[in-house]
DNA sequence: GATTGACACGCAACCGGTTGCATTCCACTC
DNA sequence: GAGTGGAATGCAACCGGTTGCGTGTCAATC
């Protein structure tokens, strides 16, 4: 008992092997192989342990195993709500292999990215970097000592999933153009990150396509600012809609267009990417469905199979996506 | 090298200890406590350590230091905007103090939490949990193996920050008195939350004092869509303003203001609480600050005095609260 | 020149589990 | 009654670090 904090140290299999009248091999087995034991040792071990308030010190087990019990998750950013359905989608695949997810935020921070990856590296049995900030080498590096996978970063070698908007983009852009729109801008993102320049190309060459006018705007700064910021030159533009990078960026499209009493979508369009505010703005966001939940399962089960053995190394998962279509989007106004 | 990953076990202190002609104890405190060491053994030491890529084994160390270098921080739900500060500043404390932040997300379910708590308490020095939905004498039973705090939940014996928005929500209510209105409505949060419960009462004390009406209206469900059904029952109410639970809540009697196109605040005002949106609704709105990247900073900070031996077990901090004047709440309508 | 003390380093035990192998016991077969 | 095989359990090494204590070296002191 610790005179300081009246807290004791936690009870060790050697306590519950003297106490049971075993060996600490016995106690060991009693938890992790019981068939290998009589079922009366058994059922005595785990009594006196219950008894005494035993549990197993993973930290022992790891070292001896190798084996942790953890996965690591690390995003840019929790706040950024693109990341709480992943998040919650790789939570339920980790609760169900009986993995235990240590989650990580890195603020956008390389340098902190990096820090997080190397202590995570040491207590768990695989990480996954998602939209990783991290230069590639660096990730290359980590993978030679942990199994990785990388959610929306196209690092070959690696096993990655990528969430492909590019279709739902497309079907977007022929949304805005059945409804008449002739000339459209896209707000952009980061300009160092794969989803960004995915979805610009993609919205210009949907444009192409229909024959309709593009032209993207800088985003100056991040998300929500980015988009309210970027309104006086959406609408110097001439333009009758705008895609934004993400929702969170539309979001911020529409309170300016709302700060000027433009209505949406009577008077101008929006439509965002991702699907992760729901119907939570006004007019409710129509928006390309990323399916992010499903990254984040998929994920886990790669990394699952890296862990087991089995497994490519190199392989690449697509997630298609979809227009969600809900009030911010409509006719063109009548020039 | 093992054949099947082209994965090779990290080295390990001997390997360096046999390349550097040293002892196993000697590269140890290469690391650990290089003033122990003659200067040019320390940068052998370490040359020959970085040339062979060799990162001491956390676990191991965690086994024979019993420090871990890691603090838990378990949140309900990770997709609610009011954690993420939280988070964001225990983190920043975190990486001052040296400590590897793991981040749990329970979802809002009490078993969920309690394996998650389970599974981190044999992998860190201490936990914070936030909003816990543990029963009390749970949280106590893990306080007994672990130093906890606790964020927004006042449990006594242990250290804990509680958020006090009574401050707050008074200065919310003199504010609507201030301006004219005379029938208010507090919409309420989860039932079981601590928060809650505070809340309501301040909005009622603080109403009564002022002489003016206040009715609580129950959440049939979560947050958002909870503040958008409740708002034909708030405008049944005659009410001129509605202070809800928190920012979210508000969010969603925004959203069912606009779709029934009553103005604000022209003709209704809406107070949040928690101060988590910013200025990314519209109107933006008018809230009670919580601070809650404070709260997380002195968890954090408790934690610490209780790692370091210092620091009362009995301690409960309160944070004052202020209201955050934007532009959903102005002068009450003439009737 | 013997004594002393500081300094640098090695030895070996220890942290709390796991596991290959040896041992014991017993029922069963020939 | 000796031989055999399987089931139940113990022994002891090992995982990869940390650390108290002991030893050897060398310069300073008397």
């Amino acid at each position: 008992m610790d005179e300081e904090t009246g807290r004791r140290g936690a009870p060790t299999i050697s306590e519950v092997a003297d106490a049971a009248g075993v060996s600490r091999a016995t106690v060991s087995r009693a938890f992790t192989r019981p068939g290998m034991l009589s079922p009366g040792t058994v059922a005595r071990v785990r009594e006196v342990a219950g008894r005494i308030g035993y549990v197993p010190n993973q930290v022992a087990r790891a070292l001896s195993t190798g084996r942790h019990g953890n996965i690591a998750l690390i995003v840019p950013d929790v706040a950024n709500p693109f990341f709480p359905p992943l998040i919650r989608g790789a939570q339920a695949r980790a609760d169900l292999a009986g993995y235990c997810l240590f989650l990580g935020s890195s603020d956008e921070a390389p340098e902190r990215e990096e820090t997080l990856v190397a202590k995570f590296a040491g207590q768990v049995e695989g990480l996954i970097l998602v939209s990783s900030r991290l230069p590639e080498e660096r990730i290359r590096a980590f993978a030679e000592r942990r199994p990785i996978v990388v959610i929306n970063r196209d690092v070959s070698g690696l096993p990655r999933v990528l969430i492909d908007t590019a279709r739902g983009i497309a079907a977007a852009v022929d949304y805005l153009a059945d409804l008449g729109h002739r000339r459209i801008t896209y707000v952009t993102g980061p300009a160092a990150s794969w989803s960004n320049q995915q979805r610009r190309h993609a919205v210009r060459r949907a444009a192409r396509r229909r024959g309709i006018e593009m032209i993207a705007l800088p985003a100056h700064r991040a998300s929500f600012e980015a988009g309210r910021e970027a309104v006086p030159e959406i609408l110097a533009t001439g333009a009758t809609a705008a895609i934004a990078f993400d929702d969170v960026t539309a979001q911020g499209v529409l309170v300016g267009l709302a700060e000027r009493r433009i209505p949406v979508p009577e008077r101008f369009s929006v439509i965002g990417c991702d699907d992760v505010l729901g119907a939570t703005t006004f007019p409710p966001l129509t928006t390309v469905s990323a399916r992010c939940d499903e990254a984040g399962e998929m994920a886990l089960d790669l990394l699952e199979d890296q862990l087991a053995g089995r497994g490519l190394r190199d392989i690449r998962c697509v997630l298609d996506t979809r227009l969600v279509v809900r009030g911010s989007a409509g006719p063109a106004p009548a020039a």
